[in-house]
RNA sequence: GGGCGAGUAGCUCAAUCGGAUAGAGCACCGGCCUUCUAAGCCGGGGGUUGUGGGUUCGAUUCCCGCCUCGCCUACCA
């Protein structure tokens, strides 16, 4: 409602505009007034012409808000206009349209075009996923239900490092530390899944030890096992024996872990890239040619980077007959590639251009869908993936560099478009507070015990597991579902517990903007008061205990709704004793506004906000209007459609954030 | 050294393109359950927006200097 009448309005200003002053003013700037006094919609547009009009600010808006009142017939939706302070212009709306605006619809955009693929996840197949990682998933998902309910065609990519360095120090672990063969690591990935226990939990201690294990020991050992390290890994790379069988077989069994603990959140892939095809494939080899030939890499013959292929950083100043050491590497003097070089054309593709394509195999069946993943030779029929119009990266902002460099390459081939669609969704980590590591049983540093946070590290096995979390959480929850809904049998209140469970923590991740640090810990996640998930939820279960005691629907309710004349809405709208209930109906219209902003801003916190402050709303009528034993039968009617559509906008931005609504808690 | 980000209430965070009186939650203090669920509501204290300048009708927001913190900056992936 809000969206199509900010349309409206900054229409009706240009066509003003454009006829008073003879101004073509592209967009209008709209705000929303402090308080609903001030009306519901603002603009400050009079600042901003006063001085190309040599007029003071106020007599500008007083023009203007002549010209809309002298046709406000032209302005449906709108009840007045005023100027006020030193010149802005405030639009008051007709509560009695708008209202009627907000039942029929909301969260509706003008369709878009395009396909979209976002890439999220991501996570190296050699441990379990931890708390950054969920972050991480958790934004890239709920995005995707923003881009979706915006009208997108959008796929969603998991890429999976199965042949890099992580990977093969477990490998190393398995071999060298464990002394295991094929057949025994195949032998133990058995037993471990006939056992209920997880893979991802065992290489998780096992890729810790192995990374304190290269720096033990004399130097000449130390030298040996770095060296055994790259040379796993060039096995890994180069496929067709033991070495890359482990890797591909423990890698293949922790993805499936990751995707089993990310569909506990519900979160679903498309599609599995795969380093391993990436190079099979010979990506890079049609890459390098169409980089060759565009002049973005050049072979530098002078300086530190003498003998290899590079290209220059954005932004980077070239001068004439001046080798550039800060120069990007991409390959090197060996011949071999480096890991942006591989990024590059795997782009390339993304968007359709490297004229290569993957195989493609089944992988993972969900309810509705089937998950696919890539193959040197796939199955003869499947969908075809890449060729987006505009991709999202869902990459911590520790990437920010390498991904620079990947939109530098593709505008220095003359792929401007695509580089202009290219969007690194940054986020920032998730580290852990000193009192959460000590709690964890970690032994810290003195230095690290004066931080605000602690980075986690796989590496090192410092942090905190999701699975772990999610139980955890489960666990909290279920107790306190258990001593409040003692007629629900056990399945109902485990039920319960999870979606409450599930709904504190995506909503955890989401209510923070992407770019600050969120420092873990375990109170406030566990927390279920305040801007929370279950906060939000408790207000929906509120309503529907209304329509339940009350022997009604929302359906019915909004059917009589209907009936009522517009005038007795605009009085029950009307004054200070009806503004809380105005303002319920004026965020309940902001749906489609806080989406379009949301994805403008490639931001979700917005709709994590929006969801709270309709919650905050309803709770606030909630205790000031008691519905049901409202005498006046009219009135009661409005009272269960206000109800009603704050219902319904809590339960669809839930629903975008992919946190359910539980029927009680 | 260079690049990016951050510094806002005791703590964790918001604040739309530069807009009106800088807002929430937590914590703390005081009230509210025979009423549609108290995972709730109401009230209270809390701020020189790191710092010094500048730009202008107007700056938490933009520019410059300084201070503090984090990350990135390898022929690692």
């Amino acid at each position: 409602m809000v969206l199509e009448l900010e349309k409206r309005l900054s229409d009706r200003l240009r066509a003003v505009l454009k006829n008073r002053f003879e101004l073509d003013i592209g967009s209008i700037p709209l705000e929303t007034p402090p308080d609903l006094g001030l009306g519901e919609i603002a603009t400050p547009i009079a600042f901003e012409l006063a001085r190309k009009l040599r007029k003071a600010p106020k007599i500008i808006a007083q023009e203007i808000v002549a010209a809309l009142l002298a046709d406000l017939g032209l302005l449906p939706g709108f009840a007045k206009f005023e100027v006020a302070g030193a010149g802005y212009i405030n639009a008051y709306l007709d509560r009695a349209e708008a209202v009627q605006l907000v039942v029929p619809a909301e969260g509706r955009l003008p369709s878009a075009q395009g396909h979209v693929l976002v890439e999220h996840t991501s996570i190296n197949p050699n441990k379990a996923a931890h708390i950054g990682h969920l972050r991480n998933a958790i934004l890239g998902d709920t995005f995707v239900r923003l881009l979706r309910a915006a009208g997108y065609k959008v796929d969603v990519q998991n890429y999976i490092d199965n042949t890099g360095v992580q990977v093969a120090d477990v490998v190393v672990g398995f071999l060298h530390l464990e002394k295991k063969t094929v057949a025994e690591v195949h032998a133990l990935v058995t037993e471990l899944a006939s056992n209920g226990q997880l893979i991802d939990y065992y290489c998780w201690d096992l890729y810790a030890r192995t990374s304190q294990w290269y720096g033990e020991g004399t130097d000449e050992e130390k030298t040996a096992r770095k060296q055994l390290r790259l040379d796993t890994l060039h096995l890994i790379e180069r496929g067709g024996n033991d070495t890359a069988e482990i890797a591909d077989l423990i890698s293949t069994a922790v993805l499936r872990r990751h995707l089993e603990t990310m569909l506990r959140l519900g979160i679903e892939y498309d599609f599995l890239p795969r380093e391993s095809e990436i190079l099979h494939l010979k990506f890079w080899e049609a890459a390098f040619e169409k980089l060759k030939q565009s002049g973005v890499l050049y072979f530098e013959d002078e300086g530190k980077n003498k003998g290899c292929w590079v290209m220059n950083r954005p932004g980077a100043e070239t001068k004439e007959n001046e080798t550039d050491d800060d120069a990007k590497v991409i390959v090197r003097s060996n011949g071999t590639v480096t890991y942006v070089g591989k990024d590059i054309a795997y782009h390339l593709w993304k968007f359709g251009l490297l004229g290569k394509d993957f195989g493609y195999k089944r992988f993972f069946t969900y309810p509705d869908h089937e998950c696919w993943i890539s193959a040197e030779s796939g199955e003869p029929s499947h969908p075809h993936f890449g060729g987006a119009t505009a991709i999202y990266n869902v990459i911590d902002a520790r990437q920010s560099d390498p991904q620079a460099n990947v939109i530098q390459a593709l505008r220095g081939m003359g792929y401007t478009d695509q580089a202009d669609h290219y969007t690194h969704f940054s986020y920032e980590m998730v580290a852990l507070t000193p009192r959460c590591a000590v709690e964890l049983g970690y032994e810290i540093s003195e230095v690290d015990k004066q931080k605000s946070y602690i980075e986690v590290s796989g590496r090192k096995g410092f942090g905190v597991k999701a699975d772990d979390l999610i139980d955890k959480l489960i666990a909290a929850t279920r107790a306190e579902v258990d001593s409040r809904q003692t007629s629900h049998d056990a399945a109902v209140r485990q039920k319960i517990a999870e979606q409450i469970a599930i709904g504190a923590l995506r909503y955890f991740m989401l209510k923070v903007t992407r770019n600050s640090v969120i420092a873990f810990d375990f109170k406030d996640a566990l927390s279920f008061e305040g801007e929370t998930g279950p906060y939000i939820q408790y207000a929906v279960v509120r309503i529907r205990n209304i329509f339940r005691k009350g022997n009604t629907t929302p359906d019915a309710v909004l059917a009589d709704f209907a009936g009522l004349p517009a005038a007795s809405l605009g009085a029950y709208l009307a004054g200070e004793a009806n503004q809380d209930i105005w303002s319920l109906w004026l965020r309940a219209g902001r749906r489609s506004q806080v989406i379009e902003q949301c994805i403008a801003t490639s931001e979700p916190a917005y709709l994590a906000k929006h969801a709270f402050q309709l919650a905050q709303e309803f709770a606030n009528f909630y205790h000031r209007h008691h519905i049901l034993t409202e005498v006046d039968p009219a009135r009661k009617t409005f009272l269960l459609s206000t109800a009603a559509i704050a219902l319904r906008e809590l339960v669809g931005s839930l629903a975008l954030l992919d946190i359910e609504s539980p029927e009680a808690m």
